[in-house]
DNA sequence: TCGGTCAAACCTGTATGATAGGTTTCGTCA
DNA sequence: TGACGAAACCTATCATACAGGTTTGACCGA
């Protein structure tokens, strides 16, 4: 592993990115290891300081270096933030459309709930199960019951142990909660939501009990429906 | 859509990360559209400069604006630049493993190729062609064999018509590159080699037929295979 | 009228110095 | 050994300055 961070090489702030993600990289820091200050940073790179917190800056919003007021940067945990914004920035800039994200989200989450179904703990199992009967339990009180179904999507993204898949799960998640009250809305009638719910509840259940081919097909017969929704509803 | 963006509200900086964020929205500004001057962003939103160029570096760090000498920030096209380095910090942190990022490109370039086979035009068919040929050609220089093979997959991702999708294998590129030479070198004879070859040139003719179920199959076996590999040479 | 040129105004990238407030380290004492 | 406090360290923000790049508009000639 001996590439460059992929980078324009233009500017000081893009050369101090480099040097840290580098730095990173060559010293095996883990998340939560503590970088140098900027003053020494900026003794070290040869740059002011002001050329130092802005590449730090920029390598927080990417989620790489924790920063906090008082306490040097650290080496961050992977999380979905940047990606979330990302994804977000395409939709209002009308450079990815909602029906691409739900393909993309129908591709992977086919995958994930079957590996959530080989490799949930009891405890997952669990958790998941009841985040299916609240959805049950507050299919009269819509934003509850987003929240619920969203966080259904989060559990079985962890349970599928794999993190870049829970990242994208993640990723998506702003764009989920800003279309689901639509698609929600957009279910004809009572009988259509029942269905929604229902098929959380199959998800569950095909996880919980070990079953990734009754999982797969439950989660893409939500997905299929959900598209219909969405389409319904004119979000192309 | 009225949301929020997905941040810590906990300084100054972010603070104006959400403030230009939510003016590109609602102004429904396009990418190359153009945001007020640093000066005049820092008058609007009572902060000092500083304060507005970390945001802006942020910003400029998630692609969701460009910078550029003596211009004013536009707001920028989606990018993976971003999304590969933060896969990456993910891999060198220990927070990602290998065999992870492959079942991932796995579950996204099976429906990737699907779509390709459905959607290229008859220029994409022949550059895929064209790909895969000289994939062939460069059999015995691994390097050059690497480039095609890494942009017959970008020509694919490009074909699909999926934004989303073509985002995600740009955002692997960055692993991919460096995790090929040691897939090459662990196949272990010359018809392991020759068979990977011949494999992307299934891949290339299923598309060029608009056959998305013998595109998708070739598309398996060639991660099968290269999942095999690399976990054979001990990354897993 | 249109296109080219040029200068002024605008604009960013970087540096430097300063201050307020948060965090860490280390010496001291019980 | 653990608690406390002070000094040193550290960051977030502000202000000012300068070098170099970009944009705009006036002017002039064809």
């Amino acid at each position: 592993m001996q590439n460059e961070p992929n980078l324009p090489a233009s500017s000081l702030v893009s050369g101090a990115i480099g040097a840290i993600t580098r730095r990173i990289r060559d010293e095996d820091l883990m998340p939560g290891d503590r970088l140098p200050s900027e003053a020494q940073l900026s003794k070290e790179l040869n740059v002011s300081r002001t050329v130092v917190r802005e590449a730090l800056r920029s390598l927080d919003a990417m989620r790489i270096v924790d920063l906090a007021t008082g306490k040097r940067a650290t080496v961050a945990h992977i999380d979905h933030d940047a990606m979330s914004l990302m994804i977000e920035h395409g939709v209002h800039t009308d450079q990815i459309s909602i029906q691409q994200i739900y393909d993309v989200r129908r591709t992977i989450e086919t995958r994930i709930v079957a590996l959530a179904a080989l490799r949930r703990t009891d405890t997952e199992a669990a958790q998941i199960l009841d985040a299916a009967a609240r959805m049950r339990a507050c299919a009269d009180r819509p934003d509850e019951l987003m929240e619920h179904d969203l966080a259904l999507h989060k559990l079985i993204a962890g349970a599928c142990r794999n993190p870049v898949f829970e990242l994208l799960v993640g990723a998506f998640q702003g764009i989920t909660r800003q279309t689901w009250p639509v698609g929600w809305k957009s279910r004809p009638t009572p009988q259509a939501r029942e269905v929604m719910i229902a098929t959380h509840e199959e998800i569950a259940r095909a996880i919980a009990q070990g079953d990734p081919q009754a999982a797969t097909t439950a989660m893409s017969i939500h997905f299929d429906e959900s598209v219909r929704a969405l389409l319904s509803a004119g979000l192309s």
